[in-house]
RNA sequence: GGGCUCAUAGCUCAGUUGGUUAGAGCGUUGCGUUGACAUCGCAAAGGUCAGAGGUUCAAGUCCUCUUGGGCCCACCA
């Protein structure tokens, strides 16, 4: 009511007013609908051509006289008032002026000229109906046509349409177009596409129907409200839909706010019924503001639903109570952040921003992020009307809430449409699954945790302060730097509101660097301080980063570190995850340098596995012995303050560092950038025997490719096999040719 | 009519001021299971980044056009 009042009363005109207008009306929910509730959609619609016959020609007479007019909505002729041509129409220049009759309702209409009529559509000719066009209730308006309405509130024809009263609008459609056609009168019919309103509610086509409502002036709400966003202090974020925004903004048209309907918020606006002068008011009056009567009635209608949401970033703090909302709005107003979908940045955000400029002379928000649509695996939006949504309960069942968090955040890009299927939500429950047995991994390994005596416990202690950087191991050095450059990515990721950036990083350290390389480098080495001191913070710190995006995991293993006595300094048992802050960065670990040798450290690891399945040689094999010749005197040593953990990794028995490239017979040797990897092979395997077994295993895949190759040069095949079962054919077929390149490649390295 | 957006591995998609070898998940192939995890591990195959032209030392990334999807806006009788 305050907003109301206050936008009623604005000097000099007031913002709201009541006028007559041709306003979307939706005949099944019977009510007023604002531009933004009436989508338009694609129909597939025809365009009708009639004749209105010249008055004093008679239809049946040997040369009939007649205008031919367009329209995609026959029965609205009934409502015709006139009939318009561009007056630069050479076709129908000596005709403006005359007096047209009006087929089935005999009414006398008169030709008008109009520059708005475009002269290449439809015949050049248009009927105006002003009461049910907006464009012909504008010519109604400036030619002083009447206005005539020829339906009910709920589409059926009304008195106006003589025989076709009381017909359904579609009806009556059909029935004209039949009684036209019998009087010849019906020329042509084209298809023609069109789109129309329809109710964002109900989807019925809705029907432009004049009718008196309340509006609110828009214009001058919407110029601060530009500027606010020209000048940068309010973002989007894709910036792309600033131009969307601004683009509604600058083409605003005055907003219907009444609506016909039983729920809402009724109008506060009090009709005196003795002196028939109208009254807004915040309190309910007892009596006519200007005669005093008491025959006062209030407004039937309710306001739009967003009349009161657009007061939403301060009335949620007691607005327009002064007292009760002054310390909340100093704090919370403007806010930082409104995230919402593109199709509200009309409905709410840019009414938000007018009303927060209006009410409060303040933006409501620095930032708007719209993210994108969830759509089906079709395409199709996720809607409640279409019946097609994944209902969350049903996946937080089957796959657990974290993982449908997780999911939902990892796929979806910035403002990016989401094509969701069951599917997506595996990969967030089996990082969850990951997170917990990692957890429970280091938890059982941590010194003094869990059933452990008391004693000291070591991995609580500061890192920074207890360790120096140069005393810590190149894993661990590598293990933290990573992490550390990992939160800042982040940190930065999360900045520019790119949130699948930001999990997908965590997800991808935790998982491929943390659990696959570090916990397995000092698997062999668990009970050294460091190493406890290091997987232990790891853990601690990715909890707590981790925690917006999966907390229900993420605070049940902080509450285990509490229960096993491994509670971070300065925080009470039983404290939740929630509490803790964002993770302190260590910039000083962060080596990039350091990290990338790593990285070709454990590239050379790779190359050592790769080298022993080619050999062949299994798994549990422990006679194995590898050489390394690294030229780099730097990453030699690298390499040798490595080589217990190269052993292990790689399961070797021995593991020789030298400096020089030599090649010695009985070898077989792997390149990895400057590292040459040798294995000697006597004692190993018998190079001859393993020659052979590859002879074999070429002989068997040429025969295969040869079967193969012979099905798919058969026309039969071809011709009746399913094209996909053709495609795994050739797929296999390559399959296997690259295989016999890949085993004469070994082949060739044992000569 | 105006605007936006997408086209990258078999599939679904990341790839943000232009910069080493273009990534992930799923799927595929081979190997692997008594000690965190088969909801897993190791290894591999797979991409002329829709097409054409341009700018640049350098283009998946910027510009123009073409083709084919999706979306939004508009007073398309």
């Amino acid at each position: 009511r305050q907003a109301f009042v206050s936008l009623w009363s604005k000097k000099p005109d007031g913002l709201i007013y009541q006028d007559d207008k041709i306003i979307n009306w939706c005949p099944r929910c019977q009510t007023a609908l604002s531009d933004e509730e009436a989508p338009h959609h694609d129909i597939q619609g025809n365009l009708y051509y009639l004749r209105y016959p010249l008055q004093g020609q008679s239809p049946s007479g040997t040369v009939p006289e007649y205008i031919v007019v367009a329209t995609t909505r026959p029965e609205t002729m009934l409502g015709d008032t006139a009939v318009a041509v561009n007056p630069k129409d050479k076709r129908y220049k000596k005709l403006v002026g005359k007096i047209l009759i009006l087929p089935l309702i005999n009414r006398e209409i008169k030709i008008i000229a109009d520059t708005m009529v475009d002269m290449k559509f439809g015949s050049g000719a248009v009927k105006v109906t002003p009461a049910h066009d907006p464009n012909d209730y504008n010519l109604g308006k400036k030619h002083r046509l009447e206005f005539i309405n020829v339906m009910h509130s709920d589409a059926r024809m009304n008195e106006n349409a003589g025989d076709y009263r009381d017909m359904d609008r579609f009806e009556a459609r059909e029935v004209i177009l039949e009684d036209l056609k019998e009087k010849g009168l019906l020329e042509k019919v084209e298809p023609h596409p069109l789109s129309a309103g329809h109710c964002y509610r109900c989807h019925t086509i809705i029907e432009p129907y004049l009718s008196r409502q309340w509006f609110v002036r828009m214009k001058s709400l919407a110029k601060p409200a530009i500027e606010a966003v020209k000048k940068g202090k309010i973002k989007f974020h894709p910036s792309r839909w600033t131009k969307v925004y601004l683009n509604w903004m600058e083409n605003i048209q005055d907003w219907c706010i009444s609506r016909q309907i039983w729920w809402g918020h009724r109008i506060p606006i009090w009709y005196c019924l003795d002196c028939k002068k109208n009254t807004a008011s915040v309190e309910t009056p007892l009596k006519c503001s200007a005669c005093g009567s008491t025959n006062i009635k209030q407004d039937e209608d309710v306001l739009d639903t967003w009349f009161s949401s657009w007061l939403w970033p301060f009335a949620t703090f007691y607005w327009p109570d002064e007292a009760r909302s002054k310390k909340d709005l100093q704090y919370f107003y403007p806010t930082s952040a409104l995230v919402t979908a593109p199709e509200i940045i009309f409905f709410w955000v840019a009414r938000m921003v007018m009303a927060g400029l209006e009410f409060q002379k303040n933006i409501p928000f620095k930032d708007v992020y719209i993210h994108g649509t969830v759509r089906d695996i079709e395409g199709k939006k996720m809607s409640k009307s279409l019946g097609n949504v994944i209902d969350p309960l049903e996946i937080i069942n089957e796959y657990g809430a974290d993982a449908l968090r997780f999911s939902l955040i990892s796929i979806t890009a910035q403002g990016q449409d989401v094509y969701l299927s069951k599917e997506r939500f595996e990969q967030g429950r089996n990082f969850a699954n990951k997170i917990w047995n990692a957890s429970r991994f280091i938890l059982m390994n941590l010194e003094n945790a869990g059933q452990s005596p008391a004693g000291t416990v070591p991995v609580k202690t500061d890192l920074c302060v207890f360790f120096k950087k140069e005393d810590l191991s190149l894993a661990n050095r590598w293990v933290l730097s990573r992490f550390y450059s990992t939160l800042k990515n982040v940190e930065k990721s999360l900045g520019h509101y790119q949130f699948n950036e930001a999990v997908n990083l965590l997800y991808s350290f935790f998982w491929h660097e943390f659990c696959d390389w570090y916990l397995e480098i000092i698997k062999g080495d668990i009970k050294n301080p460091h190493n406890q001191v290091v997987m232990y913070k790891i853990l601690e710190k990715f909890l707590r980063a981790t925690h917006p995006f999966m907390p229900f995991i993420t605070e049940d293993l902080w509450q285990k570190l509490h229960s096993q006595g491994l509670p971070p300094q300065g925080t009470a048992p039983g404290n939740s995850i929630m509490l803790q802050p964002w993770p302190h960065i260590q910039e000083d670990i962060i080596d990039l340098k350091n990290e990338e040798l790593m990285a070709e450290l454990l590239e050379i690891i790779t190359g050592i596995r790769n080298m022993r399945l080619e050999l062949d040689i299994p798994a549990q094999a422990d006679n194995i012995t590898a050489k390394i010749f690294m030229p780099d005197k730097h990453k030699k040593e690298l390499l040798e303050s490595f080589s217990g953990q190269i052993k292990s990794l790689a399961r070797l028995n021995q593991l020789t560092i030298l400096s020089e490239y030599k090649r010695s017979p009985g070898e077989f040797t792997g390149v990895v950038k400057e590292a040459h990897i040798v294995i000697p092979l006597s004692g190993v395997i018998d190079i001859e025997k393993h020659k052979e077994k590859i002879d074999s295993r070429v002989h068997k895949a040429e025969a295969e490719i040869k079967a193969k190759e012979r099905m798919l040069g058969d026309k039969n095949f071809l011709k009746r096999a399913p094209g996909e079962i053709v495609e795994k054919e050739r797929e296999k077929l390559k399959n296997l040719k690259d295989g016999v390149q890949k085993l004469k490649g070994v082949r060739d390295a044992l000569k």
